[in-house]
DNA sequence: AATGAATGAGTTTTCATTCAT
DNA sequence: GATGAATGAAAACTCATTCAT
């Protein structure tokens, strides 16, 4: 009876010891040998289960983008009003889970590798996809589908710039003050909406 | 009959070739083998004049804070009202110049690089620095500190986001509709601050 | 109730497993785990029951050896004439069982293993010898010492080229051809000192 | 004004480097290493010069690949009958030069992998066929063209066989004495086939 | 008997940097 | 001023072998 089952174990210790290594080092350059030994394991074991280090970049932004849609998904599934959504959305983005330093430092990363690597483009877009897509559908209801485009590109443009400013720190506002920057955003272009309307 | 005055025309090819390769051939991986064939010149050279990888990439970095910096600094000069100031940044973040794909791609990769790197960190702090001071410059007239400060940093996310989204592809706007989009953010925002006054 | 007689059972499994690995998965870089899988069981196993991959492969040849050692002595037996002797070299050397693909195919890297193993080349040089005394003990008979020499190592090339051949798709004839030719070249020499003599 | 030109110099001492490397250690594990050593540069330059081990493996095989084939067309030109055709081969194919240990040892592992690379298959190939011709084409003007595909299969077999042989050490005859068996393998065919015809 | 987890030594590969010319 | 040859240190990757269970 061999020691069974380690390989969910591992491939999970290893991305979040991803995770970390690209937060910690600025991450550019983070060794596989880094992060295997912050797993606790060998490097070659590192390929064993995943092949390559660019697999292992893969998996472990395949790993946050899960996180960030199925708490996104959950937290949406409780709302009935537009305002609801927009702020699930926003509680969802500005999460401390997904707002913590070592999280936002590994997106940034796979950002930069989006340009060259075709698989982080393809998770990437997908990401972006569903926060167009969440973004759109809360404030359908109450404006119409060219000005729901609008204010979702806006919102989202907002969301990633404070996600991006927070992880350089060049940021002088808190999460908080960035949700509401970014409610109030979406409050007053439905609000001069409606006025136009008028 | 040696060729005299090289050093600026050398720099200045291989400035502009990095900028190239760091959007096109490697990305954050772009080799000094590479920036120096597309700037026609050996590898040697890249290193005679530049003394190092990282020092060409600093270079770099300053050469597009001064463009930036300088464009700025011009339209600025022949404001006078809020209004103006506020179109004159947006027109100067958002010029054809700034706004290509390769310069915004470089930007990213130099934000990156300044997690690691403490004179990217600095040039990096001067663009921020400058970005914020002069939007709050703009709006201080009509509106208390406070606000300011809070338009331009709503302001700067909202600019550094379309920036992102652009250099990813990953958003659906063009150049136009995002210099509308601030310019309605930051009417919005004074707007409601005058509103909240009476 | 512990399994019993297993042995015997994965060693054969193993071997022939690692006939079909040389000849398709890796070539001369089948790993141990390839060959492991092939023949359904664990990398662990292999090492259990052969102790190295050396080991493995040098009980392989030993295999292939004993096959065709076994086959030939069989089919010898039955011998009375010359030419039914080298008819019985060929059968057993073009057989359908010695002369598919794979087997052809590991005998191959044996061939070129044996030039740094040991073991390999004593393995390899019994073969050699043996065919070559088939082939002497064969024509002795009906021509000189000298001539049965020259007609064995003739014979014996023209064997192991069309081997070499099959083994890599290089050649257009077929087995049925090949023993013919070989035949036809043995009959032919012997003729030609027939003449001499005369 | 650099040191210039050195490729085709480093990479000609590459290859013969690699050809005595493939010779000595049995050479199916030979390493970049050893080579570069061999070849009294560094492993780095090796890479520079060839890219990849493959790639080098293929080059060395290309290169002797032409060394035979341009010797080859060189003592063909000369001939004017079957009888002088056949001699120019053998003296070609059984050469000092092509017939020496590293030469056939190197064939040898081009040959085993050949099977997994598709590169090397194909380089072999070029080889075989242009062997197979020149042999049908020296004795086609005294026999018809399916005898003349027989002596050629035939007699490259037995090439094949010898070299085989040389290169394992299991023959015992030499290169002379290869060529005179060769010859008479091929005159006798076409006699048998003349008094066919008689 | 059997597994497959785990290692680590050994190799290939990459590339910034140096240097002779 | 300029080259590109050359290095070597650092990193990725491979895989036979060991071992706890």
């Amino acid at each position: 009876m061999p020691k069974i089952g380690m390989r969910p174990i591992r491939r999970e210790a290893l991305i979040t010891a991803t995770i970390e290594a690209l937060a910690e080092d600025g991450g550019l350059d983070a060794r596989v040998s880094d992060i295997a030994r912050k797993a606790g394991v060998s490097t070659g074991l590192a390929h064993h289960y995943f092949g390559s280090k660019e697999e292992l970049f893969v998996e472990t932004m395949r790993h946050l983008l899960v996180l960030l849609g199925t708490a996104s998904a959950a937290s949406l599934k409780r709302c009935d009003t537009p305002r609801e959504r927009i702020d699930a959305i926003l509680e969802t983005n500005f999460s401390p889970r997904q707002f913590d330093k070592s999280t936002i430092a590994a997106w940034l990363i796979f950002y930069v590798r989006s340009i060259k690597s075709d698989e982080s483009r393809r998770l990437l877009s997908i990401y972006t996809r569903r926060l167009r897509s969440n973004l759109i559908f809360a404030v359908s209801p109450v404006c119409t589908p060219k000005q729901a485009v609008e204010i979702a590109e806006g919102a989202a443009a907002l969301i990633d710039g404070f996600w991006l400013r927070t992880a350089l720190n060049t940021t002088l506002i808190e999460r908080e003050q960035a949700i509401t920057t970014v409610r109030k955003y979406v409050d007053q272009q439905l609000m001069s909406y409606q006025n136009e309307k008028a």
